[in-house]
DNA sequence: ATCGCCTTGGACCGATCGGTACACGGAAGG
DNA sequence: CCTTCCGTGTACCGATCGGTCCAAGGCGAT
């Protein structure tokens, strides 16, 4: 079965790719120090990864399309407001739990990506924004949420997205812990009553 | 006047270099191209500069710096809760928008330092992630803010770092008005009462 | 006019960059 | 046994990397 071979090798490359670039950065980073990590050739390595750019690529693009989806799937299941919003926070910060090394290197370097692979990242990324705009405007229709100026989804974002730097998901809070304080103090605010 | 020009120079080049390493990221940057964009030959900017790592440092220090000297003015100032943190929100946000390539530079690239420069440059963005801890330590104190987990500290400096990427200080929201927007929202929620 | 110093460009350093070409090995299929 | 072909390591490509060295230029002070 060389196909699978082919196809798991592809993964455990590109796996190894992100943790040397959320270390080294993509630019800091060269095919022979990959190809070393990988336990490869440097023209085995080509035989798996086509270009160093396309592993950026697939790096960045693998962990949006995952949170695009799963935006969409919680958007679609007629969850109210507030189950929504942790929904989608709890995803989002699990995921970057989960996979870190991705996160750091699609925050830091998508800008290196040119051509069509940066617009394509750009454009899912931007996607992904729109579903959190939906999630609040759909609260806000609801009455459940005031209205709220639309500068807010990036403001909600990058208290979620920033996590990727310091968060211990092993720690003493949890991931959905931190989403929960999180979506506390941005829905009922930190003022005492 | 030999020392004003060497300085001059010096501070011109940091800003050329603070927006190569923004646009194309620090390692991505050669030498060759600072010193183009400098209009300066290698050994000439090299007169200027001492080493490359060395820009990246005072492009990151600097701004670090300018907002410790902040934070500490306004803590020391007797401000009530409320003003002081909309305050060091505003006065984080305005220097964010004032030096936007330097700001992109700090956040995306300061794990490429090494040694002390790294030790220094994290130190200082601790002593920084303090001041905003004690602000709302100092809140909780006087019962304005509620008893409130460490970790949002965490997602404050999220939402306000996080506009490096996207915020246009001459669009229709200014400066003041995004740190008031993300404030309101901190402090008393985004529900309906 | 002469001296000395600051500034300058460019040649040059070894190392490494991303990527290609190619020949070898070994296993599968006949 | 022979052919075919995928997977592989390595030699090699021109270009560029960050950094050093040095000789010439420019300019103020004496």
């Amino acid at each position: 079965m060389s196909t699978t071979t082919y196809a798991g090798n592809r993964e455990r490359i590109v796996g190894i790719a992100a943790e040397l670039f959320a270390r080294n950065s993509y630019h800091g980073t060269g095919i022979a120090e990959l190809s070393k990590a990988a336990g490869l050739g440097r023209g085995a390595l080509y035989h798996y990864i086509g270009s160093k750019e396309t592993l950026l690529y697939e790096i960045s693009k693998t962990q949006v399309d995952r949170m695009n989806a799963h935006a969409e799937a919680l958007l679609g299941s007629g969850l109210e407001t507030e189950d929504l919003l942790r929904g989608m926070a709890k995803g989002l910060l699990c995921n970057i739990a989960e996979h870190r090394s991705e996160w750091a290197v699609f925050f830091r370097e998508y800008t290196a990506l040119t051509g069509e692979n940066r617009d394509r990242v750009v454009a899912a990324r931007e996607r992904y924004e729109g579903y959190w705009r939906q999630a609040l405007d759909r609260g806000v229709a609801d009455g459940v949420l005031r209205p709220v100026p639309r500068l807010l989804v990036k403001g909600i974002l990058g208290m979620l997205n920033y996590t990727y730097l310091w968060f211990e998901p092993d720690g003493e809070v949890g991931t959905d812990e931190l989403a929960d304080a999180f979506l506390d103090a941005l829905l009922d605010g930190i003022r005492t009553a």
